[in-house]
DNA sequence: GAACGCTGTTGAAACCTTTCATAGCCTTCC
DNA sequence: GGAAGGCTATGAAAGGTTTCAACAGCGTTC
């Protein structure tokens, strides 16, 4: 080798740098348990086809050296994820957190995770969440979308990611959906009141962008119609999203008005809503149900231990997540899956709210 | 399952399933555009060094192979992860939700998403997720944990993944911790119930793993002994978990008791046992605050909207959240991090279950 | 017209794990 | 005594992305 040479390819301690300089790997441990590679992995993945002796010294290996099994490796060369997702519209809303309990129920009993989320009734959060989620190619998400004919949504189940809708039930598409008939919940509500006497009857909720306050509000429309009056006689007050506050909001408006104007019954489109528009009502001094009789919608726990308990439209909720829950599980691992649409019954809850102390 | 899943039954309606997923990676869409590999790379992460030309020909190619990066591969080799964990005690109580919040938005701010799980106050299910997230890779969790000496706990920020304690105050450790100082919101309650005259005082909390529970109860006493008497004066009910559910269940336990050794006041560990505790009672006949005052902690949204309006020690809940995600986002990108104790003050909030109408 | 700098692009290595065909060793059985 | 077969353990390949040194063009400067 020449002078010249030397020169022209001086030597270099080239360091690579390594992302996180501290993270043994199945490398380090199959060195520290003088065994290859191949044997660590089985001891991770089947422990069973290992003898115990082996397999005692790479578990050794590994508690020593606080070896964590890197997942995003895993997941690239085994392809698959053990978690699940659910993509709620309001984490601050039970009915969710309750549906969120049925759902990692029925995943935990399959031996997978789930990671909740939230759109917060945001269309644009909802988007990144289900961008981020398919590119972690989790085994399937689950979603109260706030945009359901979002394409982003239509084209997930075709490009790998099972997914089911909750809540809603979506016409023909390339998911199952599992849903309470709101149409019929709506109906179900207005009904109630209009036996009990009611003549002006608001509905309460908003944006009309989601898919339960529209459907509510049909069932309402149909059950003044079926009882033979114009369906334009139900007073809307439209909502910026399904909140307490908002529900207030709607209360200071409706107090607001003369009383020979104000309707006498309020449906409201979830309870949260119910329970602010009861509780400004009640401190700007109507009586409930005398001056305002109030219907929610999903009977949370909080409903029933309210100011005044409060008349609800009752959802299976807990089982409405579990359902969905195995509906995807079936969709990722049975090759014969078929999509279903399964849509439960809702059910009238009568308390004070509407009835008044009998 | 929960009551209201009792009997539902569901109609179903079956489609057929359409058919397979197909995957297009980064190397098909290079051969799409006509350029290399490190073309496509820098399209994504870089564009701006990517002639405008030749990222139109990658973009368009991406589109229309329905390309959907492979997170696991991104990670695996950039050694990063966009998003963060919180795992909560109990999705179902709107303060853990209302601390979510706080977190999230932090997170975006930082364009980071979050991940929610639940412990459901489940030492095994914390332990889980507690792997599974460092497993993933996570920039960071954030907790509020049922055992906080958990050795699984203690160990993580020493293998790389940061770890921010919320709703805690841990003595120093390898992480930063967001708190209230639950002592004094016990001291806070307890203190109004003395002025208020009462003489035999319930705390109603539980299980004693619980962090929060302790404190809070600590708290109780030391107010008591203030005030001159024995801290073993206070009548202890403890519960199996802070739900309303259990709330109820110490309703039933409190007001079977004869009227002259019954307590005059409850404090409750939190809201939602003290929803329970005033729904179970008032519908057995005692009358709230006459018969029984009734002190909540968390001061959630439902508290002021209940049968009576409940008084309660506040939080704040949002504050919280924004506030450990901001030291876990200073602790995972601040060389110079150093760990934090944040202790927040509570405030009490009297209303009618205490105070009566005056 | 040679050297230089700049811009955009390239190709291969590296990340860490799982998979799988194969090899080594022991028993068992003809 | 040798073939067959059962266990275990092995090593190399594969999986999709990012990174980075090197390179190709091309215009500028001296």
């Amino acid at each position: 080798m020449s002078v010249d040479d030397a020169e022209a390819l001086p030597e270099r301690t080239r360091r690579r740098r390594t992302p996180k300089p501290h993270a043994a790997g199945v490398k380090a441990v199959a060195a520290a348990a003088g065994v290859s590679l191949g044997t660590v992995s089985n001891v991770l993945n089947r422990p069973e086809v290992v003898s115990p002796l082996t397999r005692a010294k790479v578990e050794a290996a590994m508690a020593s050296l606080g070896f964590v099994r890197n997942e995003s490796a895993r997941q690239l060369r085994a392809g698959s994820s053990r978690i699940l997702a659910y993509l709620m519209l309001d984490a601050g809303n039970p009915f969710f957190t309750d549906v969120a309990k049925g759902v990692e129920e029925a995943a935990q009993a399959a031996g997978l995770s789930v990671f909740l989320c939230t759109s917060s009734e945001d269309a644009d959060r909802e988007a990144a969440y289900l961008d981020l989620l398919e590119q972690q190619r989790v085994q399937g998400i689950l979603i109260t979308p706030i945009d359901q004919n979002s394409s982003r949504l239509r084209k997930l189940p075709s490009r790998g990611t099972p997914v089911v809708v909750v809540d809603r039930a979506l016409d023909e598409g390339e998911h199952c959906s599992v849903a309470v008939n709101d149409v019929l919940g709506g109906e179900l509500a207005i009904s109630h009141l209009l036996e009990l006497g009611h003549e002006r009857i608001a509905y309460v909720g908003g944006p009309n962008t989601i898919g339960q306050v529209v459907d509510r509000r049909e069932g309402a429309r149909r059950a003044l119609e079926t009882a033979g009056r114009p369906a334009a006689d139900l007073i809307e007050l439209t909502t910026g999203a399904l909140t307490v506050a908002e529900g207030r909001g709607a209360g200071q408006r409706l107090a607001g008005l003369p009383a020979d104007r104000r309707p006498t019954a309020a449906f409201c489109a979830n309870d949260l809503l119910a329970l602010g528009l009861l509780q400004q009502c009640v401190s700007l001094g109507l009586r409930v149900p005398e001056d305002l009789a109030i219907v929610g919608y999903d009977d949370i726990e909080f409903a029933e231990a309210a100011a005044v308990p409060l008349t609800s439209v009752r959802q299976p909720r807990q089982l409405l997540g579990r359902t969905a829950a195995e509906l995807l599980l079936d969709e990722s691992s049975n090759p014969d899956h078929e999509h279903q649409r399964v849509t439960f019954t809702p059910e009238l809850v009568v308390r004070t709210s509407t009835r008044g102390t009998l």
